[in-house]
DNA sequence: GCCAACGTTGGC
DNA sequence: GCCAACGTTGGC
């Protein structure tokens, strides 16, 4: 079982909006990075995925969520008047996949960014750390997800 | 294949 | 709002 973390940005989508989903299951949509979108192909029903609230004032890790529907094509690509439409996006070869996910629960206090790098030399490798990373969907190992499961237990640092 | 220009991401 | 870092596009 493989742990991932996909970023959102909360004014457009939060872990709140995804707990007030029915089912509460949302398509992962508007994903137009090859490397976000392999990773995507590479999810299993069941993975782990940190959800992770990014450009706002304070970014971090806001809950969990895990995958319930493996890699599809992504209808939105396909939609001329969505604002993630692909034009070169042909139906009989489609360019950009996403996968469903479902809320798990929220954590008991955000892990913000700042609190994540005071503990980058127990995440080494820790893509999200990794200077001028962007990715929005990256793989997390599975030691740095326990790793960063038992910091919410401990009390917010400042 | 190179690389400049441009658009986007996302922390701050 | 600023800007660094990155990905993509397209001229050559």
């Amino acid at each position: 079982m493989a742990c991932w973390l996909m970023k959102s940005e909360p004014d457009t989508f939060s872990i709140d909006d995804l707990a007030n989903r029915p089912r509460q299951t949302e398509a992962w949509d508007g994903v137009r990075n090859y490397q976000a979108r392999n990773f995507m192909r590479r999810m299993k029903k069941g993975d782990r995925i940190f959800f992770y609230h990014s450009n706002c004032a304070v970014p971090g890790i806001a809950g969990l969520m895990c995958v319930v529907a493996e890699a599809y094509p992504d209808p939105t690509q396909f939609d001329k008047k969505h604002h993630h439409y692909d034009p070169t996006s042909k139906p009989e070869e489609p360019r950009w996949s996403l996968v469903d996910v479902q809320f798990e629960r929220r954590l008991k206090r955000l892990i913000s960014l700042a609190e994540l790098r005071e503990h980058e030399a127990q995440l080494p490798g820790f893509q999200l750390l990794m200077k001028g990373s962007r990715l929005s969907v990256i793989p997390v190992r599975e030691e740095h997800w326990d790793y960063i499961l038992k910091l919410e237990k401990k009390s917010a640092p400042g």
